[in-house]
DNA sequence: CCGCTTCTTCGAGTTCCATGGAAATAGGCT
DNA sequence: AGCCTATTTCCATGGAACTCGAAGAAGCGG
C-alpha cells in the first residue's frame, strides 16, 4: 500500500464519529448494518452520517449494497488488514514485535 | 486505550507528510533522528515540520531528547503498538466474531 | 400513479488544519 | 558578552472539514 493511500484511511479512522462508524460496523459483523440503525445507534444528523460514510466507502474501509430501500453497510476487513500490514511493516520495525498482526502479502 | 485517544493518533498519522515524518523515525531506530535532518530528508520548512511534530508529540507517537543544541526525535514504539492493539481488538480485524459486544454509547 | 421510507445531495455557517516567513528562544562556543 | 546554530512560537492566510436542516432522488407497496 502506498504512503498516500495509507495516511487516507489512516486520516478516515482518524475522525471520533467515523471510528465510531466503523467499529460498529465491524461489530456487526458480515450482516453489516443500514444506514437508519447506524444513524440510531450513534446518534448524529443523517446527512453528516452520509458524509462520513461516503468519506470511509472512498478509502476502501466501507462497502455497501443495496437491500430494497435500505443500504447495508459492511466493514471491510481485507483492507483494514492491509493498512495494519502497512503500519507494521513501514512503520513498526525493530521496536514493534509482529505479535498475531496479519501478513500484507499484496 | 480509549476511542477519542486512538482517534487523535490516527489523525496524526493520517496526514502524509506526518506518516513519513514518523515513518522516517522508524526507519532511523533507537538512534533517532535531529529535527534539522528529519527537515533536510523530508523537505518543508522547518516551522511546519515543528508543527507536525508537536502533534505527533502531543498524542504520544513521538518524543524528544535534548542533545546539546539539537533536538533527537524518536518514535514511540509502546504506542504505536497500543493503538495497533486498539484496531485489533475494537475493530477486530481478524476473523471478528462479534456480536457479545458492549454497545457505542458515545 | 402516489405516497411512504430510506438515504443522499445542496447550501451555509462555523471551526479547524496546513503552510511558511519572521521573530523569539535555547544552548553552547570563543 | 557576543555570536552562531538549531528549533520553536507568532502570525496570517487559503482552504478544507464538520455539522445540520431542507430539499432531492431511489426504490418499494398499494
Amino acid at each position: 500500500m502506498e504512503l498516500e493511500e495509507a495516511a487516507a484511511r489512516l486520516e478516515a479512522l482518524g475522525n471520533p464519529t467515523r471510528l465510531k462508524v466503523y467499529r460498529a460496523l465491524v461489530r456487526a459483523g458480515d450482516d453489516g448494518l443500514p444506514v437508519g440503525r447506524l444513524q440510531a445507534r450513534i446518534g448524529i444528523a443523517a446527512s453528516t452520517l452520509s458524509h462520513h460514510l461516503h468519506k470511509l466507502i472512498t478509502v476502501g474501509l466501507v462497502s455497501q449494497e443495496r437491500q430494497a430501500t435500505t443500504l447495508i453497510c459492511r466493514a471491510n476487513y481485507p483492507v483494514m488488514r492491509r493498512l495494519l500490514g502497512f503500519l507494521a511493516e513501514e512503520c513498526c520495525v525493530e521496536g514493534c514485535p509482529p505479535q498475531d498482526l496479519p501478513d500484507e502479502a499484496a
